[in-house]
DNA sequence: GTTTGAACTTACCGTTCGGTAGGTAAATGC
DNA sequence: GCATTTACCTACCGAACGGTAAGTTCAAAC
């Protein structure tokens, strides 16, 4: 299969995945706005527990990739974290499909049996706790508060993200709008806020 | 139906939902588990749908009552805030169950039809925010500004919540158990330094 | 110019899904 | 004491599910 068909065929699937779950699109589905019949779809990838595995693994080494991009453009470490961060926050609010995937499998990969497929996520993770320790206050922070902080952090870029499609239902686009348009200055003063200790 | 039959399907149902999501459990499922046939279930709830819905509404009642008595109990509203905000972090890493539902209701309900079953946050959300504008130095914030802090500070709560289960088998029970330890010491120091501006 | 293998296809299969139809047995109302 | 309602049950139904089997088509390899 060529990169690019493959490429195309994870970018369906990962859409769909990301919108209604696992257990939520059947691979008819995603075959069909693909254009293919199932079968040509389980030709690529085996069965569905397969494609979505492949799904996963895309996305992780892009993760990986641009954390990676991140730290080789600014040496110093402190910045490197607020950088990041602040550059999740914005990729979150203006794409929400990957938060939603992520957020999806936080909450269904116990129950598959390859739970082998989100261990991904610890070396993303070791290396930003490194880097709340490289930020000047935190240097001498144990594993468990630095994992603390950031995943607080994380959350609370993601939980907006997700919480954007219902939002709009609450509030209407207007009012949701000017939330987004407060979202970015509110969230780089709760990073300062939170490493100055 | 008795009061407290209704109460004994409700968590069952509540507990298979959060764990599953909607398109994950089947109603045979639940009334296996209750040890009947899914044909009672039906007969209770009338379908699928609503009796998801009824799960949802006792949770949002429960939501609002707990709110409602933080209130009553505490005068001042910037201690209000705060102390809801402690108890919110310390119930949802007892319980992971309702955050869970929570989240997946927050990714799935942009496609069910009865959209209406969540705008049930509403109120919820507008009194927290009416809180966070008697927080001194935030009197003069707007809605976007107030709603983004307390989105920002549930959602730090909450993404670690809904974690935790993967973040079991990335790191183990013990050094979980760690993490969640320090987990309410740095959320406070959070909600201090996110109130203090 | 034949072989091979990838990219599909149609045709199925067994299972499970949500939901309906129609019944029974026990409690409740009058 | 009879009628009605409630709480279940068994027996189905059509549709959709994931997956297998067995081709067909077609381009590249040798």
């Amino acid at each position: 299969m060529a990169g690019d068909t493959r490429e195309k065929l994870l970018d369906t699937a990962e859409a769909l995945f990301a919108e209604r779950g696992f257990y939520g699109v059947s691979i008819a589905a995603i075959a069909d706005e693909l254009g293919l019949t199932k079968q040509a779809l389980l030709h690529h990838f085996g069965n569905k527990e397969k494609l979505y595995g492949a799904v996963l693994q895309r996305l992780s080494g892009d993760f990986e990739r641009e954390l990676a991009d991140i730290s080789a453009a600014e040496p110093d470490a402190s910045k490197q974290l607020k950088s990041y961060l602040l550059a999740r926050a914005a990729d979150v609010l203006a794409q929400t499909n990957r938060s939603q995937l992520l957020m999806r499998e936080l909450l269904d990969n116990k129950r598959r049996a390859e739970a082998a497929s989100t261990w991904y996520l610890k070396p993303y993770l070791e290396t930003l706790t490194g880097m709340v320790r490289a930020v000047p206050g935190w240097t001498h922070a144990d594993d468990a508060e630095a994992f603390a902080l950031i995943y607080q952090l994380l959350g609370a870029i993601t939980y907006f993200s997700v919480s954007q499609p219902t939002l709009t239902g609450i509030f209407g686009d207007e009012h949701l709008a000017s939330i987004r348009a407060s979202f970015p200055g509110q969230f780089e003063a709760l990073v300062d806020a939170a490493l100055r200790r």
